[in-house]
DNA sequence: GCTCATGGTTCGACAATGCCGAACGAATCG
DNA sequence: CGATTCGTTCGGCATTGTCGAACCATGAGC
């Protein structure tokens, strides 16, 4: 890739950097954290702001993320072909499991959440399309690793979540190696206490793994006894297969 | 405002192209579409490639929205507030109306929805945050229009969705002020067959109204020969006074 | 209530930066 | 098999954005 331009480049660290915590910051702070001049800044935010990227708080004069990301965001669901294909079979997913259906991608070291159904009758969930998820402690992020062709050795350190969250590198590139040969993934309350999660890879025409769908529940209801009820491993697998048909066409 | 950067506000400019549509988009395309050289483009295209918000197509070289945005989206929601401050009281309004509860902003002309949620008991829904829902044919639209400082007239020509759709201006016009008298919006199949939808205007500590939230369901449950069933308007109500109590705190 | 530090904002001069248009190779269509 | 149309590259020119200092407003500390 050839060059690039400057202070495009300069106004998606921005957004970057106001999207990574919850926070609202002003010109100085982020030109400490971009290491930029205070003027050069409040230039790019001024264009910002005029576009609807980012919006100044009036009473403090600090920045925020604006609107018009939402609503952009909200249109790359619309593009995302992965996505389109897949929300039917999602559903159905939901509906045999009576879990919670996810498809995931990987985007910059994370999962992406590019779908998320709830678990039928039970609303009172978030909704967490657009998150991340950490790749060593879900079984989405488990199968994009171990199918990704980057095979970037999962940076240690491993950030424990719970106490099963697997931080050893060497365990997980077995665990990763088991997920190969067996063809499915399973996280046993390695991210929240109490809750287990299955995944399968989701493949394009070519074969390239392009996403992973899977199921996010109560312990209690898909395991026994440390061991996952296979039923649920079967619909997963179906799910997967299914789409991984449907994007072949 | 002054002065501001051309080639971010080119950039901007190139994004809302590819998210005004779900088509992908050329080079070319784009150029025509934007008044620009080719060459031009290439170079913001190719920069927007290189921080995510743009991803491009390996097989036919067209481009199209990429993954960051969608992340970028998300964080919005984590830092507005109003939705960060309703989003019990949602909970709780479509639990008593055991309809979808929808949360909604000013936003370019449009209702910007920033929260949904799903009626109980009921999957099978597709998300709507991050859509745009039209002004003048939703009950969430009439509550933002009729409390509008800048009170644009609402610029026909009015799109009607169904053949219930207020299309005249005068007679929209004649709604607002009913909609501001009474201080809820009614929808009566207005966007959708078979769907009515019910409104009420949040504020902030200085009065001045930042949103609305509503519920939206099927005509046969929240009416009866064209009237409204007043127990669902008053959950409504309750629910968006519950906010802006918690605003002004 | 004064001082001082820190915040967001403006401005103008310099030159680096990104813009443009023409030219290239690949792919597609008739 | 030509003739378009596409995405991409490149180098010269001047427009454009960068920079740092100066400008106010705000609020904390004494």
């Amino acid at each position: 890739m050839g060059e690039t331009i400057q202070s495009v480049e300069r106004a998606a660290a921005i957004l970057r950097l106001l999207a990574s915590g919850p926070r609202q910051l002003g010109v100085a702070e982020l030109a400490r954290g971009l290491g930029l001049p205070k003027g050069t800044l409040h230039g790019i935010l001024r264009t910002l702001v005029h576009v609807g990227f980012v919006e100044q708080d009036p009473a403090t004069g600090k920045y925020r993320l604006g609107a018009t990301l939402l609503h952009l965001g909200s249109s790359y669901l619309d593009v995302n072909e992965l996505r389109t294909r897949s929300i039917n079979w999602a559903d159905a997913l939901a509906g045999r499991s009576r879990e919670s259906a996810w498809i995931g991608t990987l985007h910059e070291g994370h999962v992406l959440v590019i779908h998320h159904v709830f678990r039928p009758d039970d609303s009172m969930q978030t909704l967490q399309v657009g998150t991340y998820l950490p790749t060593h402690a879900s079984a989405l992020g488990k199968v994009l690793l171990a199918h990704d062709p980057y095979a970037e050795p999962a940076a240690p350190p491993l950030r424990p979540h719970t106490k099963h969250t697997v931080i050893d590198p060497g365990a997980l590139e077995e665990e990763l190696e088991r997920v190969r040969t067996r063809g499915w993934a399973a996280e046993m309350e390695e991210l929240v206490d109490g809750e287990v999660a299955i995944a399968a890879p989701i493949k394009d025409r070519r074969g390239v793994v392009v996403g992973a769908i899977g199921i996010r529940g109560a312990v209690e209801r898909l395991a026994t006894d440390g061991a996952l009820h296979m039923e649920y491993v079967s619909y997963v697998r179906d799910a997967a297969r299914a789409i991984t048909r449907d994007l072949a066409r």
